[in-house]
DNA sequence: GTCAAGTAGTTCAACGTTGAGATATTCTCC
DNA sequence: GGAGAATATCTCAACGTTGAACTACTTGAC
């Protein structure tokens, strides 16, 4: 069975023959994938009122561990959006309750950002199911690990080795 | 060698072991090779002067076939974008002496937007490039078919099947 | 033929991100 | 210990997207 980037490889093949579109295969698809999972992702975080970004932030936190506290400038690096996104986007959990700003006092240029107890509870109790939601789209596999190693090496050899 | 997700993996392994986050290993990998790649991609296309999605227009134009021709809801498909983006967008690329509108005959209510010689002239002259580009990124791989099937499964699972 | 429903595209206010500049603090080196 | 470079975060104007309302046209039913 065709998938919809088979259909653009194809026209791409009757369009220009003499080029070899099948870096289409991997890329076409990643691109496609990430947009369609994201939308299928975000209908289980509307159910707890969250949007995508603000599950990302807040399991951030969570599995950062010990504390739950991280600086503005580590979220920052996880989340691969720009500063001033990373200001508002505290700004506004703060405003909802499930995370608090404190001041660094070792530095007092650093804010600390960590999550509140109702924060906290949010997302542990998000988790389970959230995988379990993920589990799901991966039932259509026959060994998912299969594509998780196929995908690592790619990140390795991109140079994606570190959380910072 | 471990990635970045595999790191993440590993903090929610020690602050929530009854979890089992495997599940990131395919769409944690899959959200961040989809912004590094974009990223990586998009030099490519400075050197053209266009961005990620100027470039994704002009060639859904240029394997649309025929005449290199679409509606503008043809393209609002294809793009994943709102409406209001793509008629942005097209009035862009028309500025820009890429693409041009004009009345479907048939059609009142339609607008076919087509590459100018320009346009297209640019586009063929991309892309030979943008898919030895890609391939590069390939190289980490041994076989791409078997990452490619792999994420053809899920596509297809997922109902992505048609451009339409 | 006419009217209601449907479809194609555009407009525009609200909203979020970008990214450069501003502010405050810490580090480094003499 | 003081000057300048570096670092952490915030501010804010410019810009692009969203999505609902709007205009224009077409289709279908009677």
């Amino acid at each position: 069975m065709d998938d919809a980037v088979d259909r653009m490889m194809e026209q791409w093949r009757t369009v220009r023959p003499e080029l070899d579109p099948s870096p289409m295969g991997v890329f076409g698809r990643i691109s496609r994938l990430n947009r369609l999972l994201e939308k299928h992702i975000n209908s289980y975080f509307g159910l707890f009122g969250l949007e995508f970004w603000e599950f990302d932030m807040l399991a951030t936190l969570r599995r950062a561990g010990d504390d739950g506290e991280l600086t503005a400038g580590a979220l920052l690096k996880a989340s691969m959006v720009t500063s001033g996104a990373i200001t508002n986007r505290i700004d506004r959990l703060e405003r909802k309750g499930l995370v608090e700003r404190r001041q660094d006092p070792a530095d007092r240029r650093s804010v600390r950002v960590s999550l509140t107890a109702e924060g906290g509870r949010l997302i542990d109790e998000m988790m389970a199911g959230h995988f379990a939601n993920e589990n799901r789209v991966l039932e259509a596999l026959e060994d998912p690990a299969v594509l998780a190693g196929e995908l690592r090496k790619l990140l390795i050899s991109l140079g994606d080795t570190s959380l910072g």
